[in-house]
DNA sequence: CGGCGGCTTGATTCGAGTCAAGAACCGTGG
DNA sequence: CCACGGTTCTTGACTCGAATCAAGCCGCCG
């Protein structure tokens, strides 16, 4: 078998190389036996499931191309969409790693997908094989895992308007990351509530005041970024939690207004009025930890 | 050097020893060098940061006894607690995997707390030696994932009675798997609404009605959680996601009204009324995946 | 042309946040 | 043993962001 490394240049594989890579794979020999072992599935459209609810089937899902979403669903049917996915990731490694557990998550198609499959048993031979493999997978859970707490962080306390702007953010910088550099988010009004944890007419009208704004473009119903400086100002976007080496410089801290000097304050600031809030200023605690060691 | 797993009984090493078993670690040698080379450090005590902002000491953290917290904050200084952390749990094994990215993430101490470390090296060292030390802390790691993912279902779709029930539920579940029996949880109000994506005062309200259900004990402050049943019901907790095989019997799907008939319903439903809502009704999409197949 | 999915709008309701006090409780120190 | 000071919990009044309900519209695809 030669290497696909040489031959398929990066057109199917090429996108899984580079996250891959990101992920501290380097050698060759270890990419080459992965490619190896993936096999091509038959692609998945738009809104179909790419990975259904339940029980895993033996293989582990590798999106090659398109765009999807790893999602769950309450008793009624209400959906939450925990995290976008983009060409290269891998969709359900919580099913390899955790086989029983994890029936209620699912992965749907955003767009027209290409699908690659590689079977657990191939997948852990590799990594009993090439250990460094088994670090990059864990680090690629470890990724989606800080995106799911920084969501968290968001849908718990921000408004709409910024926690939208901070979506879609993070779309754009996960978008470019991959190559993808148009403005133009593919997405639809419902996916991002779904996302969000708003309601459509909500995050229509959000979009109304993104547009208003000239954050977001007037004319078509695509959803097209054209500030992003604004954009990324509005949600305090860094994207430093992607852990995206590459062409992430120009997506760090913009605080528009915000104070914030050393990234997170430490305890003993300046105290000011000591209200009690919900842990809102840090002050609390500062002063507190101050006074609490006795 | 003797081995530790003899030698100081389930006091101190216990909680830790029970958690690599059920993430898959069995073998005693394994487990005794994982010991051996856990040092005790100066324990925090409630309202401490165990694990500080920032960037990684070079060791990892685990929480011996106690109950901690993961949280991260908003600019403004406004919390969100992402997850709890009970005896036995490793404490930012993000920052080991991650070491650049998640410095937004910190932990703090919820009651007073025993700590260990390990130094990174060590622990590399160690998961070199035992590839299925390795997997273990990926499971681990898994978990808090999967707890984080049904957080933000519950945070992002479920209004706050039901998401408070939910949170309750879990810690009830989480302590039982450590041993933890009693039915009192050691949050304030103040834990909770961080943790709820809620207000205090929302929070305080919530509470009032669970008491007045009879679910919450009606006298002291502490929450005490005397009817687990219809707790349980109210937030159609199915506790699989935490991938406890033990004493789980008692957590499962325990709907009250709901339908969920089985686990997630299939594509392909009698349709209904199909108006066009977020994504809420799954006849949505079970209609769509019908006719989209063309 | 028809129909459906996705986008918009307006009216209305309601859950949750904010503000502001006050009461209860707990550990501490006299 | 009690008084003090500070958290934590409660309550009430009021506001506001977001959900819901209900149409209507637009553009695409068969």
């Amino acid at each position: 078998m030669t290497s696909l490394l040489k031959r398929s240049g990066p057109q199917f594989f090429g996108p899984l190389l580079q996250k891959l890579r990101s992920l501290g794979v380097d050698s060759d020999t270890e990419l080459d036996a992965v490619l190896n072992r993936i096999k091509v599935r038959a692609g998945t459209r738009r809104g179909e499931d790419i990975v259904a609810p339940g029980r895993s089937p033996g293989h582990a899902t590798v999106l090659m191309d398109g765009v999807a979403c790893l999602y769950g669903r309450l008793h009624d049917g209400n959906r939450q969409i925990y995290a976008f996915q983009y060409s290269g990731d891998f969709c359900d490694l919580h099913q390899h790693v955790l086989p029983e557990t994890n029936n209620e998550v699912a992965v749907a198609a955003i767009t027209d997908c290409s699908i690659g499959i590689i079977e657990h048993k191939d997948l852990e031979q590799l990594i009993a094989q090439y250990p460094s493999l088994g670090l990059a997978l864990w680090r690629a859970s470890m990724l989606e895992a800080s995106i799911f707490r920084k969501r968290l962080l968001n849908v718990g306390r921000q408004p709409a308007l910024q926690r939208v702007a901070h979506l879609l953010c993070e779309q754009l910088a996960r978008r470019e990351a991959v190559g993808l550099n148009s403005a133009t988010i593919p997405l639809t009004q419902m996916d991002l509530a779904d996302a969000a944890g708003l309601s459509i007419v909500h995050i229509n009208r959000t979009f109304q005041e993104l547009r208003r704004l000239n954050i977001l473009s007037k004319e078509g119903r695509a959803i097209k970024v054209v500030d992003r400086e604004r954009l990324a100002g509005l949600a305090s976007f860094d994207g430093n939690y992607l852990n995206m080496p590459q062409l992430l410089s120009h997506w760090q801290v913009k605080i528009e207004s915000a104070p914030t000097p050393a990234e997170h304050r430490r305890p003993c600031h300046p105290p000011t009025s000591a209200t009690r809030l919900c842990s809102k200023p840090v002050l609390q605690e500062a002063i507190g930890s101050c006074r609490q060691h006795r």
